[in-house]
DNA sequence: TGTACATCAGTGAACGCGCGTTCACTGATGTAC
DNA sequence: TGTACATCAGTGAACGCGCGTTCACTGATGTAC
């Protein structure tokens, strides 16, 4: 159509891979398809391959973007274990696990991801480290490498928590599986809870 | 083709429910198409209606036979707190992480589930009430519902851990997790470790 | 300043393919007479 | 005992549809002369 502004390309892109990461969270990877991706971002399917070349290429820089995104997030919590409370709470709240297109793609996409091709997986991990790492920092901010495990195993539990009420058919039940959730998870990193 | 015996249809059929459930779990069940899952048992497509009224129908059969068969397998392990223990260290381990079509369908699919449409939530929440309370007549036999939520919950941390473990590029790390986990289970479960 | 052409982000139709589902048909056996 | 027909689990081709991907084309702007 038109000529565009200088950068005017990269915002299209940057506004593909972000209304991506929010429709993979909500419809799965698979369940997300081009043109749906596309329209999301107000274009049509055949301008895809002007921006990734393949649907593949996509679902890595959308995943690492959104992981990007959440290691942002983190990074402005309060320091210290305040911080870390505060992300557990939300992390394990209703709204959290009722609005998965806002929430965080390891709760939302970890079981695709375990089934995707390495490369993807190795994307994930990168990011995924990245982001628990700030964790970490909160946890044992003299030696963050050490707590690196553990943040990450309390991060998987809780992400399992999530996945397990948001697939509970009764909501007294799932709303009790996320508050025992934040006992168990403060429990587990040492904080005491100030709720 | 041929005229079979008494029994032979509802023998087919419980071979389609059973080697579904193994490639839902490995594959997913968006992943899985009719024609691979009937190819899974020896026939071909067009027979599949004969057993069922749709693929929904056959999930929620699929997912419900799996948590039953998980039951049974969770009642033959040893009584009281030791059963327990050996459970959590078979959930845990690199073989289950590395088989997911012989493994425990909610570490499979409980992200799929938590999409799917109400009928197969309430099949699903059904069959794991079924199966976890069998874990917490082990962990408080006088009260077992006392302990549902608390079961469930370590129960969902597991599940995520798997999850992770099994998305994570790196294996040194990935086995990490599920050390990490262990450890993390049993001291939630106020099991003390007898390995 | 005016004209001709190059650029290029985006359009929209089409490709082959696999999906869930439907349906006319097969053919070995059981039943009726 | 022999023939005609009913039964029915399973076959395999076909349905419309959405998938990921390709491609000829558009048209507003920038550049060359």
């Amino acid at each position: 159509m038109a000529r565009y502004d200088r950068g005017h390309k990269e915002a299209t892109r940057r506004r593909i891979v972000e209304s991506a990461g929010r429709r993979f969270k909500r419809d799965g990877i698979d369940g997300s398809g081009i043109a749906t991706l596309m329209a999301d971002a107000g274009l049509t399917n055949g301008a895809f391959y002007a921006h990734f070349t393949s649907k593949d290429d996509l679902i890595a820089t959308a995943v690492a973007d959104q992981l990007s995104a959440q290691t942002e997030r983190l990074r402005a919590l309060p320091s210290g274990e305040a911080g870390l409370e505060q992300f557990v709470r939300w992390y394990l709240s209703a709204e959290h696990r009722d609005a998965p297109q806002d929430g965080c793609p390891s709760a939302a996409l970890l079981d695709e991801i375990g089934k995707a091709p390495p490369s993807i997986k190795e994307t994930f991990t990168d990011g995924l480290l990245t982001s628990t790492d700030e964790l970490a920092a909160r946890l044992a901010p003299e030696d963050p490498r050490s707590a690196r495990a553990h943040v990450l195993t309390v991060f998987a539990m809780m992400v399992g928590t999530v996945q397990l009420s948001r697939a509970l058919a009764d909501r007294q039940l799932a709303d009790a599986v996320l508050e025992q959730g934040i006992e168990n998870s403060l429990a587990l990193l040492g904080v005491a809870p100030h709720g």
